[in-house]
DNA sequence: AAGTGGTCTAGACCACCAT
DNA sequence: TGGTGGTCTAGACCACTTA
């Protein structure tokens, strides 16, 4: 069942993540189909196969192993059904509270224009460019377990809605949403710094914690189109009700140079 | 220059980030040759130019949109000639302090066999099976700053090495470079789970700070050939010592499904 | 020796963006 | 309209592992 439009590798990204949770191809202890068998059964060229496999193993579900064969992630075995939430990971952090099988809400703590100041080299901008500032809190079942600050630089932001941001704002959006709707601005890079912080009184408020509360601080740089940055987010996560989670592998591993 | 047996994508990957270094290849505004113009430089077809184009976009290097170009990320412009801490990311403890320009050190705290217990499910053994516990401490000029407990099934372990290794373990290894040398074992994949903790007594008292400072604690597992776990480790970072980079991109991402 | 994944080519066509 | 990156194919050969 071919569609149109839609490249084929994705396809069979699908095809074989839903197979992988049936055990249609997954021949004993983890290991797939071989990639000859695959491209036969799904009568798509070997190549096409390949690049399937090399985003599947890039985002952790398998690993591939020459003159041996390509195995499935534990994290894949261990949850079937959770295909869906393999392939959007979309860092909504409403989705990300519920998907916890909390109730998930978000409260607006201010939103306003101000000048750069002191996070303008991180935009790239002058200090007395201005940035439309966004500081939210996330609460699973009423509780507030996320502190979020993003900055914008103005200029991105669609003329029409810098008139009225302050009356349609919507909260629960994900600043990818927002860049996305208001700044017609996609996200295609962004670096991350994660540090672990003690929450200060401020934060504390804010959290419903006791100053000195172990956080996790993720510092965010979002690069759009071209390079440019698009967005600063300061980031804190309740220590005790948060973790990452992350697939490593070698990135750009050098045979032999 | 070509090599023989070295990759040409590996080959074309360190050509391209040292003529981003030099300039050479970088039109204007961090604007890299277009895949055509990179094929007929290097005499190489497109599908193997691109494939290195995807290493360094995936590695964050670069990112490349449709119908525009491909860029250099601000991680390379800002710092020329980083192309060798680039490739080379290797999780070493010491190497990772010496680059920040430390003195380090390593002391071995514990090394012994004892039941898995508790980590039994990690390593998917049972927890009567006997594993090879390595307890560290990591100094940066002499101050602690990283704690690092890691298991390894013992039966991994090769005989030889089962009777010495409390003479002959070499502390400042990476685990890597342990499950290589003394267990011929790869890591092909690891889990990675990042946490905001408070040191209690003991780490408190190994890490030279005083209870309740923050750390940020990861907890590892290590695959390796057949998705077979190798490893199991926990390790706490100083919080206002250390920090987690990462650069992000969509991992699979699926138009149109 | 047989089977696996890894590398590489040449060429075709499509989707997107600027002008 | 022309140029860019994105998709896809068919086929060849290589490198590695296991038996």
């Amino acid at each position: 069942m071919i569609h149109k439009n839609v490249p084929l590798a994705s396809q069979v990204i699908f095809e074989i993540l839903s197979q992988i949770d049936s055990g249609e191809i997954v021949t004993e202890n983890k290991e797939l189909l071989s990639e000859a068998e695959l491209s036969h059964r799904f009568g798509i060229s070997r190549s096409t196969i390949r690049e399937a496999l090399s985003k599947l193993e890039l985002s952790g579900a398998v690993i591939r192993q020459q003159g041996i064969g390509t195995y499935v992630s534990p994290v894949l075995t261990y949850y079937p059904g959770s295909v869906q939430n393999w392939l959007n990971d979309a860092p909504n952090f409403i989705d990300l509270i519920q998907r916890e099988g909390f109730q998930a809400d978000c409260t607006l703590l201010n939103i306003g224009i101000i000048p750069a100041n002191s996070i303008a080299g991180f935009l790239e901008i002058n200090p007395q460019t201005p940035v439309i500032a966004i500081e939210r809190v996330f609460l699973a079942n009423a509780a507030p377990v996320i502190h979020s600050a993003n900055f914008v630089p103005l200029d991105l932001v669609e003329p029409y809605y810098q008139e009225k941001f302050r009356a349609e704002y919507q909260c629960g959006q994900s600043i990818y949403e927002f860049l996305q709707q208001r700044c017609s601005s996609r996200v295609y890079n962004q670096k991350s710094e994660i540090r672990a912080v003690l929450a200060d009184e401020r934060l504390a408020n804010l959290l419903s914690c006791s100053p000195g509360t172990p956080l996790l601080q993720v510092e965010e740089i979002g690069y759009g189109s071209k390079m440019k940055p698009v967005f600063y987010g300061l980031n804190h996560f309740q220590g005790d009700k948060a973790s990452f989670v992350e697939m490593r592998h070698p990135t750009v591993w050098l045979r032999g140079v």
